[in-house]
Formats: structure tokens, C-alpha cells, sequence
DNA sequence: TAACAATTGTGAAAATGTTCACAAGGTTCC
DNA sequence: GGAACCTTGTGAACATTTTCACAATTGTTA
């Protein structure tokens, strides 16, 4: 595998979750065209980005819908579990815990972290959350893969060089706030006003974009 | 304007996000350079951005944190308030009202919707909670301008065509699941699994990537 | 078995996005 | 006022991504 990009990888999730909608409706086999159409995209792009990873398809046919879904689980790690510590049991921390997609896909959520000691101790949802002074022990004790941060803006760098010392690699990142990780590290993040201002920028700009 | 690309678009957000900063702190001028630094691009990545909107710096200078910020707003429609409806007011669109950041940037969230009896005319953070099928009725009654999408994915598409049917033109979508609208309304998609997706693949494949 | 139809896999071409390099134009300091 | 110094704005070079076009290969049908 010489190189993947961003966007590779993004509309291999897309893939996945559209074969997984083509096994449910019982097909059997699908061709590159079937699946672009599903996701607004050529086949040729769709046949390039499997191709990134290896020959899947049947010349003539097509691609057998449970192969393919099969393979490109292993490809994004979901044949597999993995384990996920939360840091933030606000609004958005509390709406990823009860997230099911993310039980589905192998992300096990076994830790829980707040700095509110009203929150401390308790039970949320079935998972104890523990004091964020207790985050170093217990990721190495878990042996935690990922930690999603779900903290506020202001405290989101300082958790995550917290989390980055103890040496977990990747960090899925929802405070709206750009943090510094080192090289090695695996950070991205998920910015919820970012995407509305995407939408109202269209539509503030619509008219322009049309004309020219 | 000619034609602007989507990444232009996010790394206008994430100038404006680091204008804010500059602000708070106090800095009235700032170079390419420094809004460069703060969000791992290059200097002329900054400029080039900056450039399909218009001249906003001053040479041997830099640009005025104060104008460029309300110049970037402007761009982004920031500089005003969109009504907003939210549907589905689970987990996740619960997190979404509560979502400081969208009000603080002008989204006002005016009407919630559901489709389940318990929570149909209860108030929910402040929020009268109707019934979605009042939905076509009250998102014209009250002019709004974009839908969020927090329902089930079995449930989206169904919401989106009703949403469409009324004339809105933009819709946040955060079910996972690929939702068709008319080539003239303005669709963007959240899906979180997805991110994590993209963290489990990276972890799968580092290995691979730092040899070859 | 042979001709036909379908679909993949992939180099090459086209399109798009990023970085470079520098002229143009401004500030600061003596 | 002039020299030294910055930083912008931008065409051109470079890099990456997407699309095209077609040979290769398989299933189907007569």
C-alpha cells in the first residue's frame, strides 16, 4: 500500500455501510456502479480506491457484497474491538455514550472521566465515571487505544497532553478548538458549528456560485 | 468569487475560530504566518484563502484582527441569525440543543420535532417539543432556514423529503446513512463512527505507511 | 465452442488543490 | 527623505486527486 488519502479512507466508511445495506436487502453481488450510484460518485473512483488495496472484484461480475464488506472491515479495524475511554460526561460526551453506531463498529467505550465532582463516582449509563486525575493510571491499566475528547474548548489541549504521556496514539477530538499533538499521534477532529457554517456559507454565497 | 473549494470553506471556520483567540489576547494585527502557525498550514495557504474573498491585508503589515474577523464572519454568514429546527430529540439532537456554540454563532434552534408521544409537547431545555407532523406547517410558519437531522437512520431520508418538500434548502444530516436531496438544496453529513473509522484505520495501517 | 455482454483494474489525461517565489507596496527608523 | 525591512497578493510550478478510456477477464447464451 504505497499512500491512501483522507478521502479514500472516508468513502471506504461509506462503502462499508452501504454493502452492509446491500447484504441486508439480500444481494448477493454488486458492481462499482451499483455502489456509486448509492453514494453520488463515479464508478471508476469507486473501483480506484478499492483497487488502493488489492484486486476484490470478479472481472464481468462484479464484487461479492460479503468478500468486499469483509475486507474493508479489516482494512478500517472493525473486525476487531478496540478500546475507548471518554474524557467529558457533558452533553455531547453523554449523546457518543449512548451512541450505538459505535458499540456496532467494535468501539467499546470503557472508561468514563469528568473533573465535576457531582458526576465523580457515579454511575452514567452503565459505566462508573472516574475523576480526571485518575485518567493516567487507568488508560495504561485498560490498556485504552483511543480517548475521544468531549471536554470544553478551554480544557481540551491540557486533557490531551494528559492522555498523549501515557502514550495512547489516537485521539478523536470534539471540543471546538485546534490542539496540538505530536507526529506520532492520530488526532482528528469532529466540529459540529464548523459544518453548520459550511451550510450557512452556501447559502449566503448560493447566489454567486450559481451566476459564476 | 469564482469558484471557492470546500476546504477553503472549513479553513475559513478554523481562521475565524483563531481571529476570536487573537482577539481575547489582545493582538490587533496578526500575519499570515501567525494564523498559519496556530492551524498547521503554510503562510500562503492563509493568503491564497484570503485572496478568493477579496484583499483584506496590508502589506509589510498583516491584516487587522478585528477586520478580518468580521470580513470572515461575513463570508460565513456569521454576521446574522438563522433559524434553525432541529428533528429527533434522542441523544444526540438532545446534545445539539444544548450545543453553545451554535447559538453563540447566530444558529437558533426555534422548533424541535419528534415522533414519540412521551416527549411530543413537552418542553425540552426551554423548547416546546411538537409533533413532526406539524412539521411542514410550522417550519413555513416560522420562515426557518435549516433542518437538523438527528434521527435514526431508517428515519432520515423520510424526514429529509418532507423537509425538502417545504422549501428548505439546507440540511445537517448526523444520521449515518447517505441521504438524497434535489441538486438545489445544500446537504452536509456528520457521522461520527466515521471518524473513528478513520482513527482504527490509521492505527491498522501506520505500520504499513511509515515503511513504504 | 464461439460470439457477446458485462465489469474490473489501471495507466494516462484532466482537473483540482497547494506551495513557491517574487514583485508590489507598505512601515519603521535614522 | 531614503534605506532597510516586512508582508501581502498572485502567477507559475508542483503535487494530488479524479476521471477517462480501454485491455483483460469472466459469465452467458446460442
Amino acid at each position: 500500500m504505497s499512500k491512501v488519502s483522507d478521502s479514500t479512507v472516508r468513502r471506504l466508511s461509506m462503502y462499508y455501510r452501504a454493502l452492509l445495506e446491500f447484504e441486508r436487502k439480500g444481494y448477493k453481488i454488486i458492481s462499482s456502479k451499483d455502489l456509486a450510484k448509492t453514494e453520488k460518485l463515479t464508478p471508476a473512483q469507486v473501483r480506484k480506491d478499492l483497487s488502493s488495496f488489492g484486486n476484490f472484484g470478479t472481472r464481468g461480475l462484479g464484487y461479492l457484497v460479503k468478500e468486499l464488506k469483509e475486507r474493508i472491515a479489516k482494512i478500517l479495524g472493525l473486525n476487531r474491538s478496540w478500546n475507548v475511554a471518554l474524557v467529558g460526561v457533558g452533553n455531547v460526551g453523554s449523546a457518543l455514550v449512548s451512541y450505538k453506531e459505535f458499540q456496532k463498529q467494535g468501539f467499546k467505550i470503557k472508561l468514563l472521566f469528568d473533573n465535576d465532582q457531582r458526576k465523580i463516582n457515579k454511575n452514567h449509563k452503565g459505566i462508573l465515571v472516574s475523576d480526571v486525575n485518575l485518567l493516567p493510571k487507568k488508560l495504561k491499566e485498560n490498556r485504552i487505544e483511543i480517548v475521544i475528547l468531549a471536554v470544553p474548548a478551554h480544557a481540551a489541549q491540557e486533557v490531551a497532553d494528559l492522555v498523549v504521556s501515557v502514550g495512547v496514539k489516537s485521539i478523536l477530538n470534539f471540543a471546538p478548538v485546534q490542539i496540538k499533538v505530536p507526529n506520532d499521534v492520530i488526532l482528528r477532529s469532529v466540529n459540529m458549528a464548523m459544518e453548520l457554517e459550511h451550510l450557512s456559507f452556501c447559502l449566503v454565497n448560493k447566489s454567486f456560485r450559481v451566476e459564476s
